[in-house]
Formats: C-alpha cells, structure tokens, sequence
RNA sequence: GGUCCCGUAGCUCAGCUGGAUAGAGCAACUGCCUUCUAAGCAGUAGGUCUUUGGUUCGAAUCCAAACGGGAUCACCA
C-alpha cells in the first residue's frame, strides 16, 4: 500500500506540485499507535516546495488520496503529519491474502543466486565455547534466512586441523598421558571422555607444563645462569632488559612479553612441538597417525555437539588441505604486478593506497600465510561451485583488518566476485566477569552451557506441569527444544555487529523476551486451533468489524515478507528476532483482550481463528528461521 | 601512535536511510487464573539518548571535536 501511494504521488508529483518529487521525500510511515490512522505521510517536504503550511497541504493531499484509493477511509492532519485511516476491509483482505498462501514470505527456492556461508571454523585443539555458539547459531540463521529469502545457499565451515596449536596437545599426550593395565594411553573409549574434551585437556596441560619450565628458564636468567651455546639468547635478553629502564610500566610490561616469548622459544616443550609439526609437514607417517587419531577424536566430539545444536554443513573444508592453496595465485599477482617481492624473496602486496600497510602473502621462505590460505580457498570454492555468486564468512571482529586485505586482493586479482564476498563481523561475547580467557579459565564450554540451560528448561517445565499425556521420549525432546530455543534466541536477538554481554541468569530465563516466551505462543496457538477445529466453518467476512488489536496483528503479520529480505540484506537475524517479538507480542494483547472459541458470531470467531492461524505460520517459520523448534505443546 | 567499532532507563538491549510526547525485557511496585495454556496480560515508577559545537523547519539518528570502553596494526591463525 505505501509502495501505491507514493508512486501514485510521485506520478502526479507534476500536477499536484508543479514539479517532479524526490522519492526520497515521500516519506510513509506507520502512524504512531497513540494517533488515529494506520498510514502516516510526512508533510513537511511538501510544504517548503509549495510554500505553504503542511495543514493545507496535509488537506489537500488527503483529499486527493482518498478519492484516488478506496481503501482509504478517513484521514487528518495533525502536527504536520497526513495520517490515513485505512477502510477495515483492507485489512480483512490483507489477512485473506496472507492466510491463503501456503509459502508466505518465502520466495521462489533459487530465484537468488547462490550464496555459501562459512561459519563455525573451529581449531581441532580444544572444545567448542560460547563464541562458537554465538558464531554457529549466526551463520546457521543467516544461511536459513537467505535460503527463504530464495537464495541457494551453501553452508560451510573450515576445519583449523593443523599448525602448531595441535602439535601441542599431541606432544603433551605423547609425554603426560598416564598408561593404563592395558598399555594404553588415555582415549575417549578407556576414559569416557568426550573427544575434543580429551584432546583440549592436553592442550592446557601442555601450557601448564610450559609455564613451568618457562618459569625456570626465566629466573635462571635472572640468575645470569645461560646455557653454553646460547650467547645470542644471553644477548637478546640483557639488551631487553636493559631496555627497561627508564620506561614506564605499559612499556616494561611489553617488554616482559618480548623476554618471555623468548624463553618460550627456548623451552624443550616448544621445541618438541616445533619438532612435530616440522615431522607433520613432512608426513611422518607416526606422526601422521597420531595427529588423525587426535583429529578422529575432536570430530566426534564436535559431531555430538553440533548435533545438538541443530545446526549442519553442506560442506566442510580443511585446512591440512588447503593450506597450501594461493601459492599459485600469489605467483600468478606476481608476474601480473599486483604483488611485488622484497630482497628476502618476500611477497607483500602494497596496500598503502587504500589507506592501509603493506601486508605479507608469502614468506621468504616460500611457504604460505593465514592471507595466502585464504586467497586460494575462495578461488578453490567459486572452482567447486561454478554458480556461486558470493560467500558470506562469519568471522569474529578482531579480523575486520584481515579480511578487509583478503577481499582487496581479491578484487585487485581480478575476480569479479570479491565485491559479493562479505565478513559477517560479529562482536565478542563478555562475561559479567569481563572477557573470556583461556588462560583464566573463564572460558564458559558449549556442552556445559547446553546442558544447562536444558536443565534449566526440565526444572520450569515440570514446575508448570502442562505434559500430562506426553510420554517420556517426547518430553526429553521438549526439554532440549525450549533450553536451546532459549539459548539461541538469546544469542541472536542482539545486532551481531555489536559486542553483547552474556548474562548466565539471563540466557536461561523464560519470562519476557526470550525464546521460550514466543515458543509458548505458538505452543497456545496450536492448543486454540486443536480446540476450534471440529466446529470450523468457512464463512465470508464481509462487513465485519474491527478492534484495534486485531488491526496491530494483522499490520504485523503484514510486514513478514518485508523482514525477511531486510534480514536476508542485511545478514541480520536479530531484524528478525526483534520483529518476531513484536508480532508475538501483539498476539498475545489479543489473545488477551477477545474471546475466540466462545464467540458467537461465526463470522468474528472464524476471522479470529484465521488470525492465530497466521500468526502460528509465520510464528513457527521465523523460529525456524532463527534455527528454534515451533512446540505444539509446552 | 595509525585505522576501525561502540557509548540510549539501575542492568541487558531496540530505535540510527533525519520526523510527532525516545521504546522493550529484566529488576522494583500494583492488579488479573470457576472462562481459549498466567512461560501470559494490564498498570505504576524509572531518561541531560556520554559531552560540546555544527548542518536544518526538525537531530538519539548526519558532520566535527573531546571524553570513556573495545578491537586491530606479526614472515601467528
């Protein structure tokens, strides 16, 4: 409607004004809910070009609307403002329209091109935490919603199985692992363990052995005490050391870092773990087995928890694979100038133009960086899918700078599809502690938090004892959808741009704006319409009159294909979040405010009954969209 | 230090392509279950939209600066 009128506007924009309008200054609104009307026209463009008091124009305009459009009933200017009063068959027929549709909302399936989405990109050495949550559930709603928007969608995640990260836990098992009656290490089978629980707790015991020995190393140079071959070392630390002086306390702390990143380089664990990668690298085939089986475990791990998070890949890709990928590419930038190579053989790209460094994309070595990584995955990805038209990488924030570079050089290479790839840049998740830290063990682990919040939904549920009938098996699935829902909802109800805090009490409630809340109304829903279905009769509406709060539902109802493309557009599940609480909420003013099954007039009841109808559809598909199970019954 | 992001009620967040008296939830207080699921609904209270300038009919919204918080600036990933 407010698309109608402004083109109508703007057509006769000549003989109304006298001359041709902005579109920009047609600004349509809903009217505020305190005003009568449903569409508000802003007034004040119009009247600095006619020159006259946005109350005559207000008028004038109102008149010439409400001949032209049938829909509209009545209208009146107040402060400036055109406020259109819309005929209550309008909106019946809006509601019939909406009801009639099978898919509403959802656009023809590849009408899009096709998109794929990384998210999740874990690392094999430790478990997955709330971070990943907030990035997993992100890009998993994402991925939905551009598919209903009418997108194909290819949903992703890069494996981060390799480097140094894992040498470690695989070097602390090798060494620290105690050995059972069987002549066995520690495994998941003997333990019990979950797989990446397992691996991650040789990956902290790895760090803890090392700040021992660090430790040592440290206050024997303190000491003066040097090993024998290692002057340059006795070197690097005095003039470090040195360097202290004088400085203030930000400065020496840095330094510090400096001379402990030293030490570490010096420590025989560090040194083991170099060693295995080297090994890895070279497919030392003991090496190899160890790092597959490490591996093996982690994915089982990672399959238990992806699972019960509901979410899925279409594809995975791994980094052992890949990250000899882009070397070609940057040989390729090379001869064709886009890269330049320095004394040391080198190879940056100059980026000073575009206001940022000049950044490295091969070692001097010749050996490839994160950068060239990731040069060579996206082409290798547009190679796999000849269709894909973009990627969307839901990465963390801290890497803005990177992938800023990575789409820069992309398009500098010549592929026309870098301006289709975005970084959905999501914010940190705080703690009311402050930051997550591995190293403190504020780290808040995916599993745990799963099952609490599960918990949780177990303790509430049975509290309020509306199951009777369900048996056991379909109550355990309830538990998880309502603890998950709740979970997810809270995870993606905030602009993922932004930085959130995660509130542990919080995240768990069920009471106002949370998931729980919206899957009870669909729940309510589902009940109402169960109850209404064997006296259902199909009547017309004509003639029919309107409550307010029945208007509010249907202009919400209204607004779904339109939310969907905004959060399609915009990579943006919380647009979604934030609408769907809206629309729920309105509902449930209604549910409040009327009677359904015990109204006598057919024609209102069935109307109402059509309503909840809707709202439960579109209910139940936004939840889907934002990766939440719609409840029959809670 | 350079670059980027953020600052709205006690707390967590909407609103930001300029429009009417800035909205929710939580927490506090008051009501509403013999009637469709009270995980609900209605209400009270709570604001210098960090500050200062600018742009204009109009600024939480756009611009500039200051203050405060965060990220990033590796031959790490």
């Amino acid at each position: 409607m407010n698309q109608k009128i402004s083109d109508f506007i703007r057509a006769r924009a000549n003989s109304i004004f006298g001359e041709s309008i902005n579109e920009n200054l047609i600004q349509l609104s809903p009217t505020k809910k305190e005003l009568k009307g449903d569409i508000t026209l802003v007034l004040f463009p119009f009247a600095k070009i006619l020159k006259s008091t946005p109350q005559s124009v207000g008028l004038q305009l109102g008149e010439i609307l409400s001949a032209e459009f049938p829909e509209i009933d009545s209208f009146a200017v107040v402060n400036g403002f055109l406020n259109l009063t819309m005929h209550n068959s309008y909106w019946i027929d809006q509601l019939n329209g909406i009801s009639s549709l099978s898919q509403y909302g959802r656009a023809n399936k590849g009408s899009k091109p096709t998109i794929m989405v990384e998210y999740s990109s874990p690392n094999t050495n430790k478990p997955l935490h709330l971070g990943h949550l907030r990035n997993i559930f992100l890009g998993h709603s994402v991925s939905r919603i551009l598919e209903f928007a009418g997108h194909r969608v290819v949903k992703t995640q890069v494996v981060n199985d390799r480097g140094i990260h894992i040498c470690k836990s695989m070097v602390a098992w090798e060494k620290y692992s105690p050995i059972n009656s069987l002549g066995e290490r520690e495994t998941p089978k003997n333990t019990g363990f979950k797989g990446d629980k397992l691996v991650g707790k040789y990956y902290v015991e790895f760090d803890r052995h090392l700040n021992s020995e660090v430790k040592t190393i440290l206050s024997n140079w303190d000491n003066g005490q040097f090993e024998m071959d290692h002057q340059e070392i006795k070197h690097k630390f005095l003039e470090l050391s040195h360097a202290k002086v004088d400085k203030d306390e930000k400065a020496r702390l840095a330094i510090d870092d400096k001379i402990k990143d030293l030490a570490i380089s010096q420590s025989s664990l560090m040194r083991e773990a170099k060693e295995m990668l080297i090994k890895w690298e070279a497919r030392d085939p003991q090496t190899y087995l160890l790092w597959t089986t490490m591996n093996g475990w982690v994915y089982e791990g990672f399959d238990f928890t992806y699972k019960r998070m509901g979410v899925e890949f279409d594809q995975l890709y791994y980094e052992s694979d890949t990250f000899l990928l882009g070397k070609d590419q940057v040989l390729k930038g090379l001869e064709s100038g886009v890269f330049f190579k320095k004394e040391d053989d080198s190879v940056w790209i100059d980026l000073t133009d575009e206001g940022l460094d000049e950044k490295l994309v091969l070692r001097s070595d010749g050996t490839a960086v994160y950068m060239t990584q990731d040069i060579g995955t996206a082409i290798e990805r547009f190679e796999d899918y000849p269709d894909l038209s973009g990627i969307v990488y839901t990465v963390g924030n801290e890497q803005d700078y990177h992938f800023k570079v990575l789409f820069l050089i992309l398009d500098k290479l010549g592929f026309s599809w870098a301006k289709n790839c975005y970084h959905l840049s999501y914010g940190m998740v705080d703690l009311p502690s402050g930051k997550m830290k591995s190293r403190e063990g504020t780290v808040v682990d995916a599993d745990d938090l799963m099952e609490e919040v599960v918990d949780k939904a177990i303790k509430m549920t049975k509290e309020r004892g509306h199951l009777d009938g369900l048996d056991e098996k379909e109550k355990v699935n309830l538990y998880e959808q309502i603890g998950l829902g709740g979970l997810k909802y809270y995870l993606i109800k905030v602009d993922p741009k932004k930085r959130m805090l995660f509130n542990p009490e919080e995240s768990i409630e069920l009471n106002g704006n949370t998931g729980p809340f919206l899957q009870y109304t669909h729940a309510r829903i589902c009940s109402l319409l169960k109850k209404a279905e064997p006296n259902r009769q199909k009547v017309q509406f004509e003639g029919i009159d309107l409550l307010e709060e029945e208007k509010e539902v249907i202009k919400n109802l209204i607004q779904f294909p339109a939310i969907v493309q905004e959060a399609a557009a915009s990579y943006s599940p919380a647009l979604l979040a934030n609408y769907t609480y809206e629309l729920v909420k309105s509902f449930n003013h209604f549910y409040q405010a009327v009677k359904i099954l015990s109204e006598e007039n057919v024609k209102t009841k069935e109307m109402r009954l059509m309503m909840a109808e809707s709202v439960g559809s579109v209910l139940k598909d936004a939840l889907y969209l934002m990766g939440i199970h719609a409840p029959s019954r809670m």
